[in-house]
RNA sequence: GCCCCCAUCGUCUAGUGGACUAGGACGCGGCCCUUUCAAGGCCACGACCGGGGUUCGAAUCCCCGUGGGGGCACCA
């Protein structure tokens, strides 16, 4: 296990939504770095222009701080090794692109994008691999030169070796073997003048100082190129740990457009974006996501500072796992709990809001104590709390009828209730459940039908926090007059 | 097609040759509590992919299958 400080890095390309996928690995990356005392940083790999997409970058900085995974060097925030956006280190990665040319690692490759395109048709028509014919490996260096001085669009390639093998070590996954004539001679820098990831990345990783590499297992198939890219810089390794990837809930393949979709309907999102629009918590978000390639033997609710202190890269797991959005509303609704009435009214107040509900502070702190433990997503208040904020409530007068009474005896229980609790001068569960109590025995109704009478009038909805303390906290009058009506629609009805 | 990775309850996982009658969590089912809905408590169901080795002994090490996943771009 590490104790040197450690660089980590999420280094996401600003092309959609920020996934949970980015959530996780930066989680990850960010225990480390905190548990060594390191740094944890944020790089945008923009170096695709085509593929860029206005307000990405943004949402994936949001997205970090909403998840509280601030980072300690990033585009917005600077740092010793900026900038920290790749399209603004364009002359960095040319001048380790020539290193390379120069050390003959590396070499000016003129074929067009037609014709390589073409390559590989045949190719796969002969039932071989794709792969890059070597047409400019061969060239002449002052042939080369000429074509550059001519003003011949051009790539560089990396010259991979042919022979022999390349041992790469992962500390997930032990050494990976790959024949090098498996390998084949990858871009590194474009026409255009921008690298591709396999420059970028080595390059920036060196310079950044970053000691630990966090990334998908679907970087596997590249990872012997980046070794040896990284080997030929003659630099010193980071450490490698390929993540599993997440897949869909059925546990075949990965999430696609349907899946998302699919989750979307019900009410999920593997987007953070979203999932913050949906009332999960970033705690919820956090522990579940932590839970998906990380084992932990016992006490699996943590908050970061917890994860912080039980987090080692040997518990990280390399096998993939399939999303379980059951288990994030277990996780979310575990968290709510865990907050504290303070904080948790902080949160649940933008909802109702958004509702259009003019929230009263003193009430709003009251009443959380009785939802609390009834939430599954923040949203959720709105089901079983909206009534505290409202001037009046419109029960249903169908929800008013309790099963197997008459419309007799339901107006009966009703005004009989109105007048115990009218009685009273002041309702809370002190005062106003023993009478109730009382008359449920006398009167041979059940207290679930007298109840949920009142239940319905008082709060408008059949399934509520508990009853007196919400009359408690609604107050006398108001429960009188909701109590009145009732009784006057069930009369009427 | 080729290459690479992975493999324990339905799902996430613990397990690093004997402490395994394979542990925990989610979900599911039941019971208790209960004015609704939750929460909480208790109980149950439920897995080492298959076959060969190695070893006194294998979930654990090796090999071969099988299954699953990922990759084979001037995308990341």
């Amino acid at each position: 296990m590490t104790t040197q400080p450690a660089r980590t890095r999420i280094a996401p390309s600003p092309t959609g939504h920020m996934h949970l996928g980015t959530a996780r690995v930066a989680l990850y990356d960010y225990l480390l770095a905190k548990k060594t005392g390191g740094q944890f940083i944020l790089r945008i790999e923009d170096t695709d222009l085509k593929r860029t997409v206005p307000g990405a970058e943004q949402e994936i900085m949001d997205g970090l701080r909403w998840l509280g995974l601030q980072y300690d060097e990033g585009p917005d925030v600077g740092g010793p090794y900026g900038p920290y956006r790749q399209t603004e280190r364009r002359e960095i990665y040319q001048h380790y692109a020539k290193v390379l040319v120069e050390k003959g690692q590396a070499y000016p490759c003129f074929c067009t994008p037609e014709r390589l395109d073409q390559v590989r048709q045949e190719q796969m028509k002969r039932k071989e691999n794709p792969h890059y014919d070597g047409t400019c490996r061969i060239l002449a260096p002052d042939e080369a030169a000429r074509r550059i001085a001519n003003g011949e669009p051009y790539t560089i390639r990396f010259k991979m070796p042919q022979e022999g093998v390349t041992v790469a070590h992962d500390h997930l996954r032990g050494d990976i073997t790959t024949e090098n004539k498996q390998l084949n001679d990858q871009v590194i820098l474009k026409t255009d003048g921008l690298p591709t990831y396999h420059l970028a990345a080595i390059v920036d990783d060196h310079e950044m100082k970053i000691t630990h590499v966090l990334r998908g297992s679907e970087w596997l198939g590249t990872f012997p190129l980046h070794v040896n890219i990284v080997r030929a810089f003659g630099w010193d390794e980071p450490a490698w740990i390929h993540l599993s990837v997440f897949l869909k809930p059925s546990g075949k393949g990965k999430m696609s457009k349907r899946e998302t979709a699919q989750a979307m309907k019900d009410g999920y999102s593997i987007f953070i974006k979203d999932m913050q629009e949906l009332g999960f918590t970033p705690e919820g978000v956090l522990n579940w996501g932590a839970l998906m390639g990380w084992g932990v033997p016992e006490g699996d609710v943590m908050t970061v500072p917890q994860m912080i202190e039980r987090f080692t890269i040997d518990s990280l797991t390399p096998s993939p796992a399939a999303i379980n959005f059951q288990k994030l509303d277990h996780f979310n609704a575990t968290h709510i709990r865990l907050f504290s009435t303070g904080d948790l009214a902080a949160r649940l107040k933008p909802y109702f809001t958004r509702e259009g509900l003019n929230v009263r502070e003193d009430v709003l702190l009251k009443m959380i104590p009785l939802i609390r433990e009834r939430l599954t997503t923040l949203d959720d208040c709105i089901d079983f709390g909206a009534f505290f904020f409202k001037d009046e409530v419109t029960p249903n007068t169908e929800d008013l009828i309790a099963k197997g009474l008459d419309a007799k005896q339901l107006a009966e229980i009703a005004k009989r209730a109105y007048e115990i609790l009218s009685s009273l001068p002041q309702i809370d569960h002190v005062t106003a459940e023993p009478p109730m109590r009382a008359y449920v025995q006398s009167s041979g109704f059940s207290a679930n039908q007298v109840f949920g009478i009142l239940r319905v009038a008082v709060t408008g909805q059949k399934v509520s926090p508990p009853l007196f303390e919400s009359m408690e906290i609604i107050g006398r009058d108001v429960c009188l007059k909701r109590i009145a009506r009732a009784v006057e629609m069930l009369e009427q009805g």
